[in-house]
DNA sequence: TTGAATTAGTTGCATAACTAACTAAATATG
DNA sequence: CATATTTAGTTAGTTATGCAACTAATTCAA
């Protein structure tokens, strides 16, 4: 039996996700002690614009495991502090494509070098190997389930 | 350098916990197919009531790794459903204890069962090995941070 | 080509998260 | 003993999530 020795008493943290919550609280202090105002989770969308800008609402829902109205908020708040557009999509005007402001240009550099920084504060003493193993195990998971 | 396989693109995955979300939306949905009408952060502190009855408020805050208003507002919506009392502390009065209802105790093995079902579901082909050896990474980065 | 089905995005409602500021009770200090 | 500090819990405001129901544009099919 694989799963035989998944307690329950340790299967709730598993659930709760501990420690990617720890980081994303250690990494939104660390932005704000840096004066930057966005929330992590518009971050994980700026990430993906910074990699590819005009992606579509759609593709950020793809490329960020959210549904769609989680899109249309964070995109909607991100418009409100300037940091991107909608622009309607001139072969299909269903779609919204986003694009970067130069704000938010001008943030990536800084924005990202505080995420390698907390990144390498929780990962201290563990290795590559390990690192890697939880990657993979995580995705399992998560392909698992969808 | 332990760190230096661990890419930005990667980084970004571990950080929203893509399998725990996935775990706790595929729980959710269990939950609600067998009629059980509580969110999974209800089951959480339910759960550790399970485990002791009559916790305090502050010692949910602990062993739920939330904060004070959080379980200020679960607590608020537990009691509306009628799943657990508030009883303020002859000894302190500041302390509230919460004690489960005769319904919160029924709710316990048929979600129990859920759980372990899902996980079950989720871990499909992940050994134990893995399992420990997530858990124990999980943790460390957990406790790096805090 | 017209009506049905699909796709992209929005809106409304309930729950939950974090921060900061607050009240009330208990403890410490002088 | 009186005041200051700490501790337990609440309230308010903003952001985010999930679900369901919705509109508008596009594509498919009879």
């Amino acid at each position: 039996m694989a799963n035989s020795q998944f307690k329950r008493g340790e299967l709730y943290s598993f659930i709760t996700g501990l420690a990617s919550t720890a980081i994303a609280r250690r990494l939104q202090k660390n932005f704000k002690q840096h004066g930057i105002d966005i929330t992590i989770e518009q971050w994980s969308v700026l990430y993906h614009l910074w990699k590819k800008d005009g992606l579509s609402q759609q593709e950020l829902c793809s490329a960020t495991f959210r549904d769609k109205p989680s899109i249309t908020r964070l995109v909607d708040n991100l418009e409100k502090q300037k940091l991107v557009k909608r622009v309607a999509s001139v072969k299909d005007r269903r779609i919204n494509l986003i694009y970067l402001s130069e704000i938010a240009m001008g943030l990536r550099d800084q924005t990202m070098d505080l995420a390698n920084r907390t990144l390498n504060e929780a990962l201290t003493d563990v290795t590559a190997d390990e690192i890697e193993l939880c990657k993979t195990v995580l995705q399992r998971v998560y392909d698992n389930l969808t």
